[in-house]
DNA sequence: AAAATAAATTAAACGCTGTTTAATTTTGTG
DNA sequence: CACAAAATTAAACAGCGTTTAATTTATTTT
């Protein structure tokens, strides 16, 4: 085994996914190209396949630490003692307040799509599934029902991601009066509204 | 003014679309190249600059006449002797149902995001308003307030396409029990249950 | 009808892209 | 010191969006 030295392949790594990191921040996924991220880090490109299948493999771990920034972010405002329906709350105002603080990481995660595959690698879902795992958690708290957490959870965590998505790619045009932050909050509010009246029954 | 005399100028951009259209619909946004496109329909890259400002243009025409389908759609499925209730039940579902029939054109039109400017072009957002306001005719009928309907149809149009969009990209891992059409059904109908409660005190 | 003009269309070029290949350098080992 | 293996680079390939200049075509003018 030889190598230039300088930098072991875990190192060569981890500089690229920071340095293409730093271009989705800057200019968003657009400006990320393997040339640009090798010569960056001051390498070619032949050194990138090395530690990467190929670029979008290289995104797809940028988008991974994205998610789990945004999953450390999702458990740092929830309090123990909180009512499930607040910590919920909380969630979605963390996730939208996330989204608006990285904006070019978070578009990253939902713009980047994989050509061929139509599955994600496993050590992606699991990210995904992770934050809907989180939801549910407190979904469960207010009906125990496995199966009716589980999908109250997709269906919020779904809805605040929708009201994200298209704001974040300006397809939602609000009104003055009303603010991003109102929205999620009513959304919150009234599904779960809705759903308890629901389990009374 | 002179011109090959096979095809006038809005015959060539109609066959640009036509074509741009058929090829998204068979692999995706990926697979459309100005060049492709060009050669496709017997000319070359020239007389797509000719009709078209550049590839982004092309593509915005396209996703325009998704959005006209989809909202032509959605008009049909609307009974003027159904309850408000039932007509946005109605319209979420043809909203997935839309979706899960034409999956590229679909993805295409929120996959694409034109790279430098923020904002879309008036002619372009006047769709997407004009399916938020079809929705809030609906919201509108359950509560008059007009801040409080327009708010609703955000929300409930936002969490639709929420659901929807995170299951087209497999980013949403639905259960076996759990299927897409009973998620749309449970937003609604729990939303508008929490909604009403609202009003009522 | 021939010549001049203007538009339509093409061909070629520019600088970029992801990826693969072969050549080259560097290193560790026998 | 020589050999082999790994790291790294350089070059190539085929494609991309876009712009430019050249060329064909049609219309207008003489």
């Amino acid at each position: 085994m030889a190598r230039r030295g300088e930098h072991s392949k875990y190192e060569i790594k981890a500089m690229a996914l920071a340095q293409a990191r730093a271009l989705i921040e800057q200019g968003g996924l657009s400006s990320v190209s393997a040339r640009k991220v090798a010569g960056d880090i001051g390498y070619t490109v032949g050194s990138l396949y090395m530690v990467f299948d190929n670029l979008d493999d290289l995104i797809l771990h940028v988008n991974a630490s994205t998610l789990d920034e945004l999953y450390g972010q999702l458990q740092q405002n929830i309090r123990e003692d909180d009512a499930a329906s607040v910590t919920l709350k909380k969630l979605a105002h963390t996730y939208i307040d996330f989204a608006l603080a990285n904006p070019n990481c978070w578009n990253a995660v939902f713009e980047h799509n994989v050509a061929g595959s139509t599955q994600h690698p496993e050590w992606f879902q699991r990210r995904v599934d992770a934050m809907f795992s989180l939801v549910e958690q407190y979904t469960s708290e207010i009906n125990a029902n496995h199966t009716q957490a589980v999908k109250a959870a997709r269906v919020l965590w779904c809805g605040v991601h929708g009201i994200c998505v298209l704001y974040m790619t300006n397809k939602l045009h609000l009104p003055d009066q009303v603010e991003l932050r109102v929205l999620v909050e009513d959304l919150v509010d009234n599904y779960l509204t809705g759903w308890s009246k629901g389990i009374e029954e």
